[in-house]
DNA sequence: TTGTACGCGTTATCAA
DNA sequence: TTGATAACGCGTACAA
């Protein structure tokens, strides 16, 4: 900048001013000529300077487990597309689940002097939690049910919501006995899922069955294995499965065993990624609306941020089914 | 720093030597005493003001078309991974392939005075490369076959090599008529695959027929959509894609047509995503080792900045194949 | 309409 | 073993 002046004969204050556009009151002239030297010079602002006089840096950290798996990626590329459009710039952080990484990443965060923290976290820890207390900058939680301390916007995806939902899609189309093959998670939404399929079952006067629940891993490898080795509760007809990659397991045992979907047999995944979509029969699945859940973390956040408001405060996502081919009436035997 | 050295009765100067380990030359008890109000004050250095000194931050650019792809999400997360190992810090910038999104984070990381920029761009631009030439930060590119300058590192996954051996492969299972079904693109590495194609139909004898080659989307529908409007070419018995997503759309079409996968047609995919595995048959893939590619991009970044030789330098980096269940035996009709 | 001077939080040098 | 101070590049009062 002092270059800058120099070379146009003016002082830094009037360069200063110009590329900040606070120009109001410097003669168009100069202001031209200023831009024209700066344009030739390829001049960049030093934000780190600015942001010693500011004491904002128009930078957020994103802490993530995996930005390998969808649900963070999507997740992660709302709260981008958000973060640009605000002006503001994101510090991608993968944790891989390791309270090291996070903590680690959390003291850089903050020694970077970010303006704010979106945690994408999927771990529930109270170790972070008494970490974070240190970390007096504002920050948004995804899915947490721990009890922040005011500065932090929470924002929960409804998934009591989704999960009934999808079960009484599949109690009106006549389904009576629906298992539910869950992931298996020490999260909340675990727990808020279930009650969605229980309260479902008991709304339309179905009695919850303990036979129906079955526990597996996230994955194709975790549904197929279970069915394969245990095989369905006779008279089952429909299945609610954790996430996509399980109603594919599912699908995948269903073709093995010759039982029709969704004639003989009704999947319902979650998640509406590109499995869902990309296997024949298509699946129909429960949307979480990920893209969206990143944008608005931003949003809140630097709502936060903006105002004085330090209450704490919870936004809730609604997620919404996704119906296509791989549910159908039961056959009547 | 000054609140720390106030509190501790030390100056400023002994605080900073303490928090940046050059301490040789200071008292146990007073490190001992200052390190412990560092603790209790939660105080974090300020890598703004650092910097201004130092004249790095320890921060790196990723400037990505699409972290939703994933094939940038494994090579991102790679980079990732090595730039923590190194003590640096990335900015994440989607840029959806626009050119004017492309500039505009060139200039904000310029602004925010990165030490270096990774560029895992899918365009071919001579714009950018104009605009790039007043960015006078170290950068590494992928697979760009522009001419950069000097401070450019240049890593290459080397498709030639890849396309080789899928076709070597079903050459050595005794395949003589192989299509090949690619994807839509401007990039050189599309070019690059055709000549492996080529050359190792050649290298084995066999004439190239040009109406083996189709072009379509990089997607299940594109591959599926052609097949179902063209059919095969009379005693195809193998098919090599552009990618997994496209192999899945073969398939699909295959099993559709009661066409049984090795049996009557073998084929094979591109890039080793998880869709090569959810399958069934699981398909025979190349693999492009994206996450490696990321470390290597970020890795010969930061010995670029480190060392002071400025010459252009290219890195290759070798494909393989996969073999899994989609590819076999002609059958002998 | 433009310029001067100061402070922001650090680091490095050199003196005490 | 410790401390005083200049410098880094910018934004902003206030003065001219």
């Amino acid at each position: 900048m002092k270059h800058i002046a120099e070379l146009c004969g003016v002082s830094v204050a009037t360069v200063s001013k110009i590329v900040n556009r606070k120009d109001d009151d410097v003669k168009e002239e100069t202001r031209l000529r200023v831009l024209k030297t700066v344009e030739e010079e390829g001049y960049f602002i030093n934000t780190l300077a600015r942001s010693m006089k500011t004491k904002n840096t128009k930078t957020l950290g994103l802490i993530v487990p995996d930005i390998k798996n969808a649900y963070y990626t999507d997740t992660s590329r709302g709260a981008e597309d958000m973060a640009v459009r605000k002006g503001y710039t994101l510090f991608l952080c993968n944790t891989d689940d390791s309270i090291n990484k996070e903590i680690s990443y959390l003291v850089k965060l903050m020694e970077k002097q970010v303006d704010g923290i979106i945690i994408i976290a999927s771990m529930e820890r109270d170790v972070e939690m008494e970490e974070l207390l240190k970390i007096n900058v504002p920050f948004a939680v995804l899915n947490s049910s721990t009890n922040y301390k005011d500065y932090a916007v929470k924002v929960q995806v409804d998934n009591y919501k989704g999960m009934y939902e999808g079960v009484e899609h599949l109690l009106g189309l006549g389904h009576k006995k629906i298992m539910y093959l869950q992931g298996e998670t020490r999260l909340s939404f675990g727990e808020e899922r279930f009650r969605g399929y229980k309260d479902a079952l008991e709304k339309h006067g179905i009695a919850y069955d303990d036979n129906l629940v079955a526990t597996t891993t996230f994955n194709v490898e975790g549904a197929y294995g279970y069915l394969r080795e245990n095989g369905l509760v006779p008279e089952t007809t429909a299945i609610m499965c954790g996430n996509d990659l399980m109603a594919l397991g599912v699908l995948n045992w269903a073709k093995e065993e010759c039982i029709d979907v969704p004639g003989d047999l009704s999947i319902i995944g979650y998640d509406d990624t590109i499995f869902s979509v990309i296997s024949s029969p298509k699946i129909t699945t429960v949307n979480q609306h990920c893209h969206l859940v990143g944008e608005i973390l931003v949003k809140e956040l630097l709502e936060k941020i903006d105002s004085e408001d330090f209450t704490q405060r919870m936004i809730p996502v609604a997620s919404h089914l996704v119906v296509r081919e791989s549910t159908g009436k039961p056959m009547i035997h």
